[in-house]
Formats: C-alpha cells, structure tokens, sequence
DNA sequence: TAGATTGTTAATCGATTAACAATC
DNA sequence: TAGATTGTTAATCGATTAACAATC
C-alpha cells in the first residue's frame, strides 16, 4: 500500500463507505464484484471508483474485476482497522453511554478503556464494564493505558479545555461531539460530529422540497 | 429570500456552520461582521462567504458589512429553524434516549412528539416526558399528532422497514442514525448519520499523520 | 483467442478564489 | 468626500467523468 500523503478529503470520506458496502457483500458471500456493479450498488460512478482504488494501487484485475474479501481487507488496513486503538470517553453523560454501549466499534478494533466525567454520581460506576472516573485523573490514564483516541462528549463550555489536557498528554485523535470546532495542533487527528449542524441541513432540505 | 433551488450541496452544508458562528457573537452581543472577519474566525475564506451568502440574495451593505442579528435572522428562516417541526424517534435505545434528552433542538423549533420501540419493557415508560410507545401505532400517531419528522435510531436491520412506513404516512424528512443508506423517494428529506464511517476516517488521519 | 474490465490519461464540470466596479 | 466592504464577474483550481489502451 503506497500512501500519498495528498489523498484528498473527498475520497478519504469515500472509503468507510465502500468498506461497509464491501463488508456486506462479503458476508453475503459475494466473491467478486466489478466497478460497474459496486457503482450501481452504492449510486457511484464506475470510474469514480476505480479512480478512489487506484490512489492507494492496483486492487483490481483486468478483465475480472476486484476480489471482494481482499478488496475488504486492504481498504480495513488502509483505514488503520487492522490495529488495535484504546480509546476513552469523556463525558458519561447520555451520549457518552450510548457510545460505551454500542458494540460495533469494538469490532473494528477500538477498545473503550474508561469513561470520565466531574459528576460525583456517575464517577464509580461502569457501563458494560467500562468504568467511569474522576475527571481529575485524566492525564495520568492516558499516559499508563497508552490512549490513542478521546472521545468529547461534554457539555460545549468544557470541551477545548478538555481537548487542550487529552493533546498534552499526548493523544493522537480526538472525536469531538461538542458543538465547537475544536482545535488541535497539526499532529493531532481531529473530526468534529456537529448532529445539529446534520439536522438543521435536513430541516433546509424538507422545506426546500 | 429567492430560494433558488439548485443550491449546491456544498453551500447548504455550510449553512448550519455560519448560523452556529453568527449566534454566538450575537450572544456575546457583536453587532456588525465583515466577510473577511468573519472569514478568520471561521477558517474560510471571505470571498466564499460572500459567495455563499449571495446565493440566497444580499444581506450585506457595502462599506459596512452584514448585521449580525439581521443574518442570523435570515439564516435561520433560511434553514427553516423559523418553523415548528414535530418530531418522533424511532428506537428507544441508548441514541434514541440521547437525541430525546437533548434539550438544544427544542430550542430551535424541534418539538419531539414521541417515542417508538418494539421493547415491551420500554413502552409505557417516558424521558424527560416524552413517552414511548408501541411502534404498532406509528402510523396513526404520524396522522393525528402532524408529525414531520422521523429519528431512525432503530438497529440496521429494521432500519428500511421503518423508514417505508413512515414515508407511507406521510413523514417529510428522515434523520436516519443506523448504518444503512435509506432510500426514500424524492420528495422526502434524507440525512444519513453515519457515525462508524466518521470514526474510520478518524482513524485514517490518525494512522496518516 | 475473444470478451471483459481494469488502470490511467484526457476532457469536462463545478466549486473556490481573485479581482474590481458599485455603493454605502 | 474618502475609506471600507459588498455583490458579482472572471480566473483558477480540483474533482468527477469519459475514453481507451493494457491485460487478465
């Protein structure tokens, strides 16, 4: 796999969606798939497609098309899904347990080692097993559980300060779901959920129709 | 406001984001905005806002700017977030308890009317009173309660199915949270919410850097 | 071999940026 | 009036699509 640093945003955006399409096919049984089928499937273009494979190599044959399970596999260890990534929450609030409870990320590799939060009520207890914890020992569990990944499920106020103590002590991603765009340094990984920002397109969108 | 109809997806995007900047200098009581003020603060560039803007005529006046509160206006009638819009969430689950114990879409017009599950022990019960009930009466609660809007935080493989009903009863907009692209006909509103395919490019920036 | 389909180059399209006349 | 900043047209840039030679 050759990585050009300059894939851009756009087709980066692409890839977990052909993951899942791929993912699915493969557990369907599916063996083989070509541009053409893959693009009527997920309403892409065929070129598009072969062109998004070929950013990263040859993935295909020709006059065969691409073979779905390694096609899955090298699109799996293009997104990093074939490591392992200890992940925390922060903010144990709804939103926070309903990321703890969903299984799925699990799956794929990304390992929920604690959730934090400042409520006295929630520091002790644990969702599927995941212990929640004071606040205040944010630093020092990072550092011994080698955390790679934050999760910001915090009230807006409290979100880059929590950013700003997750980057120094060293974590490489940050998922913000807080309603700010948080600010990292350029060797930090960032993505900002905004669900407000999805559902006010969606209320454009409705009345626009 | 001229809404022209072929606005590019890309503009509407960016919508929620400037409404999100403009409401809160206008908390903290900014009267008056430039393009090119505006254009640091949020990271773009002065001449796509005024681009932007200007796709739904001019709010701004030379030599001075754009009124902040007058914009703010604008965008939120532009978006929609004027009108009242009832809402149900399907899938009383852990997102579904999240979504409905967010307090910040009421405030913006989203009145959350219900809440469906197939789960015995969750019908009957309430959050933040706001009731669950058994998804066999959708259809009739969609009908009788003018509900606009459907939340679909059900797991992926009722996903579709909910999502037919509901269109069948007349749904405007589906915000959809499960991991399937629904697929309604064209005069529904559709925001697919994929947050597995966020953290995977998370991921891939991460192990990119 | 013939047919199919990729990998890749070229053409097109659309979005972003730059420039500047209009005007407050 | 002079300075500032918009609205808008033109230029640039990048992403998507089309085309086709390479090759399985």
């Amino acid at each position: 796999m050759q990585r050009d640093s300059r894939i851009s945003e756009a087709v980066i955006r692409r890839l977990p969606k052909y993951y899942r399409y791929l993912m699915d096919m493969e557990k369907n049984g599916v063996q083989r798939i070509s541009s053409r089928e893959l693009s009527n499937r997920m309403g892409l273009t065929a070129s598009q497609i072969r062109q998004d494979f070929n950013c990263f190599g040859g993935f295909g044959q020709q006059g065969y098309g691409y073979h779905v399970s390694d096609l899955c596999a090298e699109i799996r260890r293009i997104l990093g899904l074939d490591k392992q990534c200890n992940v925390i929450i922060i903010g144990a609030g709804n939103l926070g347990q309903a990321l703890a409870n969903y299984v799925g990320f699990e799956r794929e590799g990304f390992s929920i080692k604690g959730m934090f939060d400042v409520n006295p009520r929630l520091i002790g207890l644990a969702i599927r097993g995941i212990q929640i914890y004071d606040i205040d020992i944010l630093e020092e569990f990072i550092v011994d559980n080698d955390i790679k990944m934050g999760v910001i499920c915090t009230p807006k106020d409290h979100a880059q300060k929590v950013t700003d103590r997750m980057v120094k002590s060293g974590i490489k991603s940050i998922w913000n779901f807080a309603p700010i765009d948080a600010e990292v340094p350029e060797d930090v990984a960032l993505e900002n959920v905004h669900l407000s920002e999805s559902l006010y397109t969606l209320s454009y969108k409705m009345n626009d129709i």
